[in-house]
DNA sequence: GTCTATATAGCGATAGAC
DNA sequence: GTCTATCGCTATATAGAC
């Protein structure tokens, strides 16, 4: 258990379940505990009893932090979110570049995630149970996505856009990553070069529609993706 | 339990697992009593305990069948996809318009698991885990997905079009299937008609813009967008 | 509010019967 | 090859101690 510091322990970014003062130790000790567990053996390999057993608490403490081995994978999520944003924020303040903005945005959570893909998995899992408290695309987890998208939209804030794109763009540049997160997590390719040169290409390419998308022949187009996007916007709370 | 003759009741088309003659009528109790149990209470409430209970079998009996519950979904999976391929197939062969073909073709899987949405939800939560038998883009899958996919070629087998689109659109149009099945879970309109509105744009823009394609001031794009989708094959065995 | 001890029920593996 | 009886481990709910 020789490892250096890894992003992740530092756990006074969480804050969802209780954590009034002095039970903040207990729950890091726990939180630190299972992403230690995870990282060696996989997620689901690792039961709460050896969470608990690591952390030096009984099993029910560890149920009382955290309802579930997912929850615990939630908090995680979180953090990696908070993490995004902080970086974002030092770029956006540097830089106006609409390229150089996105290419962070995109980049980012990669960067961030990339020691912990097995994890990043699990987040998917109940991607297509619409009900469950854990669906990345349900009710239960609209703050965080909301705050994933607001990052886009900051990253395209300083530009002149159409209002429509202005709303839009950022959904799209969200979907856009959660796919590469997903191919982020298949991909075999040295340290992920080929997701990697997926979202430097997808960027490219989205500047290029961007620009294009003032072209009069298009201008059908343009109205009939903007309305098919709009239609898809089937989230809750959008 | 008065229910009538739905889709999934007719295992003979069933094939993985031991099936030597006599076992198909048990492995064929179990699959019904399965699915049964799904639709009336859902997935995760439902145990194999019940399973097997309710197909007049032993726990282990059903376990013997199937490696595990989400395995009767895998089932259940390819009895929707062999249907898919016989309404596709008798469509085909009727028509050669090639927009009646690829709306029977998207749609299609729709209209058979239309009453199935908890359990459809199920073949998605492997998604983030590459190595799991079940992910529905892992290896473990590659064999249903291939069969997915060859409906879309067979749909545009009657078109005349360059090379890399005759080898890329099938896949395109296998994604959009699975982004309209992920869609068609979480939509809550009536009869989830904003999934099949969404289905029937995104058809129609697929459509213009394989007509646009071939306009001069679009080459660069296309190039681009090719080179980009090659590259996103990031499937096994694509 | 924080945590413990205890209890129930399910999963899935195993050895072996027929 | 088909199926049974049984076992250990796990998740998680609950009552209640501090």
């Amino acid at each position: 258990m020789s490892r250096g510091r890894r992003f992740g322990d530092n756990l006074n970014m969480v804050k969802n379940g209780p954590a009034t003062g002095k039970s903040e130790q207990t729950r890091g000790q726990i939180f630190e505990s299972a992403l230690e567990l995870f990282r060696e053996q996989g997620f689901d390999s690792t039961t709460m009893q050896e969470i608990a057993r690591n952390a030096v608490v009984v099993k029910s403490a560890a149920y009382y932090y955290f309802p579930s081995k997912e929850a615990i994978v939630q908090a995680y999520d979180e953090t990696v979110q908070a993490e995004q944003e902080r970086l974002c924020g030092e770029v956006f303040a540097e830089s106006k570049d609409l390229k150089t903005r996105l290419a962070r945005a995109l980049h980012s959570k990669l960067d961030l995630a990339k020691d912990d893909r097995n994890l990043l998995g699990v987040v998917f899992r109940y991607t297509g149970e619409p009900e469950h408290p854990l669906s990345c695309l349900g009710r239960g987890t609209t703050a965080i996505r909301r705050r994933s998208i607001q990052v886009f939209r900051n990253a395209i804030a300083e530009e002149k856009l159409p209002n429509d794109l202005r709303e839009l763009l950022p959904v799209v540049l969200w979907a856009l990553q959660m796919g590469h997160l997903v191919m982020f997590l298949y991909d075999s390719s040295e340290k992920q070069r080929r997701t990697r040169r997926m979202a430097d290409g997808a960027l490219d390419l989205t500047l290029k529609l961007l620009g294009l998308a003032k072209l009069r022949i298009l201008k059908p187009i343009r109205t009939k993706v903007l309305a098919l996007l709009r239609e898809a916007d089937f989230l809750p709370e959008g």
